[in-house]
DNA sequence: GCTTCAGAAGTTTTT
DNA sequence: CTTCTGAAGC
C-alpha cells in the first residue's frame, strides 16, 4: 500500500486509516484530525484497496463538511473518482433515495420539502380545524410533539395507542391530520426524510438489497449527534456488508433539542459486536492551556466516559477572562482587541471569531462592528430566505414545480391582493376536501361551487389559469432564473410593489433582486444527478437542505461571527466567546434540568475548542435583553475553569458594589459531580489596586491611536475625513468616552453613525 | 375584503 | 425589541 496517505500520522491516526473491514468507532475528541483520518480512509479504500468509489458512502453533518471532504478526497485521489463517492448530509442522502423510489410508497418524485415556517403555520390552522385552542396548547409543542414521535419512527396510529393524556390525544389527533395532509400536498418535512427512507427500505426488499450492495463501505461523521431514525437508517444500510466506520467524540454532543441521542454512540460497541476502537486523543489544534481549560469544564459532566485530550503544542497565552459594565462595553471591548492584534501582532480579521449562544446576541455586537469599520461574516441568524417577500416568491416556485401543494397554494392564492378574502378560501377549501382534490385543482374548477358568488368563482379561476400559464414555462425548459422573472411579472407582484415606494417596498424589490443572484448562480452551476427529476424539483431541494453555515467564504479577510452550534468542526486562531453569563449560557432553560446543564456544558467545549492559540472569555454586567435591562452573575463555567489558566487582570473594572454583585460565587454552590476539588475563586475579583480604570482601559482596548493620542473632542459641525467615505460633517455627537458616536454626514454615503474612538476618522482643522 | 393600529406575547441551538 | 393577532373602521 502507499505510504503517502499515512505520512505524518500518529499511530492511533493510521490504524483507524487502515482499519478498512467491520465495524469500527473512531472516539475523536477536538482537533484531533478526525477529517484527515475520514479523508484519508476513503482515499485509502479508493486507492490501495481498489474499492470502486461508487460503493462508498459517507455521511456528514452538514453540506459544507460534505464539500470539503470532497475537495479534501479530490486532492487525494483526484476529482472523478471522489465525485463518484456518496458524501452528503443524512437529509440530501434520504432525498436522493427518495426521489429515485418514494413513487413505491405513494407520494410523487416530484414531492415538495416544507419548511419549519410552513409546517408551523400547517400545525396551526390544524389545531385551529380542530377547535383546539390554541392559547392552552400551543402549536409549537404540538409540532415537536410530532417531529418527536417521527424522530422515534412512530406513525399516527403507534402514536395514538400509547396517548393516554389530554395534551398526546391532542397531538396523536394533530398528528393523524397533519401527515394527511402533507400526503395529499405531496409534501414531507425534514423528520419525514429519514423516516419515509427508512419505510421504503424496510416495506421494499429490492431496494433495500440495492443499497445494503451498493454501499460497501458507511462512514458516519459527528455520529454522536445522530437520533433514533438516523440510526435504523444506518443500521439498515450497512448491515450487508458490516464494513460501518463512525467517528464522534461524546463531549460534543449538542443536538439533543433535536432528537440526538448520545447512547447511540456510547452503545456502539455493544450494536456492532467485534467492534475496534480506536482513540484519537492528541490534539493539533490548540494550546495546552486551552486544552486543559475545555477538560476543566468537561470533567464536571454526568456519567461520561472520560478521556484526556492532550497537545504538544506547547502552553501558549493565558485565557483572558473580562467583565464588562454592559453589553455595549463588552462590544467595544472585543473590537478594541481585534484592532489592537491587527495592527501590534500581526492578526488578520479572518483569524478571528466571535461565537455566542443565540442568534440575538449577534446585533449589538455586529452593530460596534459597523461603527468600527471593521470587516465581518455573519454565520446563520440570516434571515433573508425568511422574508416575507422571498416566501412569496418560494410559494409560487413551489406551486409550480408541486401544483398539489396546498401551503404555498394558500400563501400566495391573494398575494398580491386578488380580492380572495378568508370567506372565499374557506369555502374553496371545503369545496376542495369534498372532491379530494387540491386547492389549486379546486380553484381551476371553481364554476362547479355552488355556494360562492360568480365574482369570486372567476377570481380564483383567473388565479389558477395564472398558475397554469407559469407552469407551462417548466416545459420549455427555461431556467430558474427566467422562470423566477416570469412569476416576478405575471404574478404582478413586483407591479405591486412598484406602484407604492415606500422605504421597505424598496428594500423588497432589492431582496428580489438579490434573490435573482441566487437563481443565477444555480442556473450557472446546476449539474442534474442520475436520480434527479426535474431541474425545478432540485432547485427547491437545494434551498430546503442547503444552510447558512453551508456558504462561509474563508477567502474573505472578515472577523467571524456565529452561533455556538454553527462553530462545530470550525477553528480559529483567536476566539472569542462572549455573554458568558449564568441565564445567557447556559442558557436559563437549561438551569434547572442537569441534562440540559451538560448538554450545554458540552456546548461550552466545543467553544473552547475552537480557539488555536488565544481565548477570550467575556461577559457583562447589565445587559439589554429582550427589551428589558438584566443583569447576570457570571457563568459557572467561568469558575469551572481552573484559576491557573486565567488572567483575570481584565476581569472586573467595575466599582465596588458592582464586583460584589458581580462576584457572587455562583458556580460554587454546585458540587462537581466528578469530586474534583475547586479552588474556588470569587468570578469577577480582581487585585484590590487595579482600581484605576483609565489605565487598565488603555491596556485592554486598543481605540484607533489617531484620535486617542490627540484625545480629540468632537461637537456637532467638525469637518471629518473618513478613510474610505472621504469628507463629511459631524451632525450629532452621542455619549461620551471610548463610546461616543458621531452621526457624520458624508457626500457620498449620507448619514452614518460611528464609533468616534474606532472609526476611521480624522478632524479636518 | 382590506388596512391600520394598538396591544400582547414571545423569544436557543438547525438538517 | 420583535412579530404576531385581533378589532375597528374604511
Amino acid at each position: 500500500m502507499s505510504q503517502e496517505l499515512l505520512k505524518g500520522m500518529n499511530p492511533q491516526q493510521a490504524e483507524a486509516v487502515t482499519t478498512t473491514e467491520g465495524p469500527l468507532l473512531i472516539m475523536a475528541g477536538a482537533g484531533s484530525g478526525k477529517t484527515r483520518v475520514l479523508t484519508h480512509r476513503v482515499a485509502h479504500l479508493i486507492q490501495d484497496q481498489k474499492v470502486a468509489p461508487w460503493r462508498i458512502l459517507a455521511i456528514t453533518f452538514t453540506n459544507k463538511a460534505a464539500r470539503e471532504m470532497k475537495e479534501r478526497i479530490a486532492d487525494l485521489i483526484g476529482v472523478t473518482d471522489a465525485n463518484r463517492v456518496w458524501i452528503s448530509t443524512f437529509h440530501a442522502m434520504a432525498v436522493r433515495m427518495l426521489r429515485r423510489d418514494i413513487d413505491k410508497l405513494g407520494y410523487k418524485r416530484d414531492f415538495t420539502i416544507i419548511d419549519a415556517g410552513a409546517q408551523r403555520t400547517l400545525v396551526k390552522r390544524i389545531l385551529k380545524d380542530q377547535n383546539v385552542d390554541i392559547e392552552k396548547f400551543d402549536p409549537r409543542s404540538v409540532l415537536s410533539a410530532i417531529s418527536n414521535a417521527k424522530n422515534a419512527m412512530e406513525t399516527p396510529v403507534g402514536y395514538a395507542k400509547t396517548a393516554n393524556d389530554i395534551f398526546s390525544k391532542i397531538v396523536a389527533k394533530a398528528y393523524a391530520a397533519y401527515q394527511k395532509q402533507l400526503e395529499l400536498a405531496q409534501s414531507v418535512d425534514f423528520d419525514d426524510l429519514i423516516m419515509l427512507t427508512i419505510e421504503l427500505l424496510e416495506q421494499e426488499p429490492e431496494v433495500l438489497a440495492y443499497y445494503q450492495d451498493k454501499f460497501e463501505y458507511i462512514h458516519v461523521d459527528e455520529y454522536q449527534d445522530t437520533n433514533d431514525a438516523q440510526y435504523r437508517l444506518i443500521q439498515l444500510l450497512a448491515a450487508g456488508w458490516k464494513n460501518l466506520a463512525v467517528v464522534g467524540d461524546s463531549d460534543q454532543s449538542i443536538y439533543g433539542w433535536r432528537g440526538a441521542n448520545l447512547e447511540i454512540i456510547l452503545n456502539f460497541e455493544k450494536d456492532y459486536l467485534g467492534a475496534k476502537k480506536v482513540l484519537l486523543e492528541q490534539n493539533y489544534r490548540s494550546t495546552q492551556i486551552i486544552l486543559n481549560a475545555a477538560n476543566d469544564v468537561i470533567a464536571n459532566n454526568h456519567g461520561r466516559i472520560s478521556k484526556n485530550l492532550w497537545t504538544d503544542n506547547g502552553d501558549g497565552e493565558k485565557i483572558t477572562y473580562h467583565r464588562s459594565n454592559s453589553d455595549r462595553d463588552e462590544a467595544v471591548y472585543i473590537l478594541g482587541e481585534i484592532t489592537n492584534q491587527v495592527k501590534n501582532k500581526n492578526r488578520q480579521y479572518r483569524d478571528f471569531a466571535i461565537l455566542y449562544r443565540a442568534n440575538a446576541q449577534s446585533r449589538g455586537i455586529e452593530e460596534a462592528l459597523v461603527k468600527a469599520n471593521i470587516p465581518y461574516t455573519m454565520v446563520g441568524g440570516s434571515k433573508f430566505y425568511e422574508r416575507k417577500e422571498i416566501r412569496d416568491i418560494l410559494a409560487y416556485l413551489s406551486l409550480i414545480t408541486n401544483p398539489a401543494d396546498d401551503e404555498s397554494f394558500l400563501r400566495v392564492v391573494n398575494e398580491p391582493k386578488r380580492g380572495l378574502g378568508d370567506t372565499s378560501i374557506i369555502k374553496l377549501r371545503a369545496f376542495a376536501s369534498e372532491h379530494n382534490w387540491p386547492l389549486l385543482e379546486a380553484a381551476a374548477n371553481a364554476h362547479l361551487m355552488n355556494d360562492l358568488q360568480s365574482r369570486a368563482q372567476n377570481k380564483l379561476m383567473d388565479f389558477a389559469i395564472l398558475m397554469q400559464k407559469l407552469i407551462q414555462q417548466e416545459q420549455f425548459d427555461v431556467s430558474i432564473t427566467d422562470l423566477t422573472r416570469a412569476v416576478y411579472q405575471e404574478t404582478k407582484y413586483v407591479e405591486t410593489l412598484k406602484v407604492s415606494p415606500t422605504p421597505e417596498n424598496e428594500n423588497r424589490l432589492e431582496n428580489l433582486d438579490e434573490f435573482l443572484t441566487v437563481t443565477e448562480q444555480f442556473d450557472k452551476n446546476y449539474e442534474p444527478d442520475e436520480d434527479s427529476v426535474s431541474k425545478y424539483v432540485d432547485f427547491m431541494s437545494e434551498l430546503a437542505l442547503v444552510s447558512d453555515i453551508d456558504n462561509v467564504d474563508q477567502e474573505d479577510n472578515n472577523v467571524t461571527l456565529m452561533t455556538l452550534h454553527a462553530a462545530k468542526g470550525l477553528e480559529f486562531p483567536v476566539v472569542f466567546l462572549v455573554g458568558m453569563e449564568e441565564s445567557i449560557f447556559p442558557s436559563f432553560r437549561a438551569i434547572i434540568d442537569p441534562k440540559q446543564l451538560d448538554e450545554e456544558r458540552r456546548l461550552a467545549y466545543v467553544g473552547i475548542t475552537r480557539a488555536k492559540e488565544k481565548l477570550y472569555l467575556t461577559n457583562a454586567y447589565s445587559r439589554m435583553l429582550y427589551g428589558k435591562m438584566s443583569n447576570n452573575m457570571a457563568s459557572r463555567f467561568i469558575d469551572e475553569i481552573s484559576p491557573k489558566y486565567l488572567d483575570m487582570s481584565a476581569a472586573g473594572q467595575l466599582d465596588s458594589y458592582q464586583a460584589r454583585e458581580a462576584s457572587l460565587p455562583f458556580a460554587r454552590r454546585f458540587q462537581p459531580a466528578t469530586g474534583t476539588t475547586f479552588q474556588g475563586r470569587p468570578v469577577g475579583q480582581r487585585e484590590p489596586n487595579n482600581r484605576n480604570l483609565t489605565s487598565s482601559r488603555q491596556i485592554h482596548q486598543a481605540p484607533n491611536p489617531d484620535n486617542l493620542e490627540q484625545s480629540v473632542s468632537w461637537s456637532v459641525g467638525d469637518l471629518v475625513t473618513h478613510k474610505k467615505w472621504g469628507t463629511g460633517t459631524v451632525v450629532k455627537v452621542n455619549g461620551l468616552g471610548e463610546d461616543m458616536e458621531l452621526d457624520v454626514a458624508f457626500e457620498s454615503q449620507g448619514i452614518k453613525r460611528l464609533l468616534a474612538a474606532f472609526a476611521p476618522i480624522k478632524k479636518q482643522e
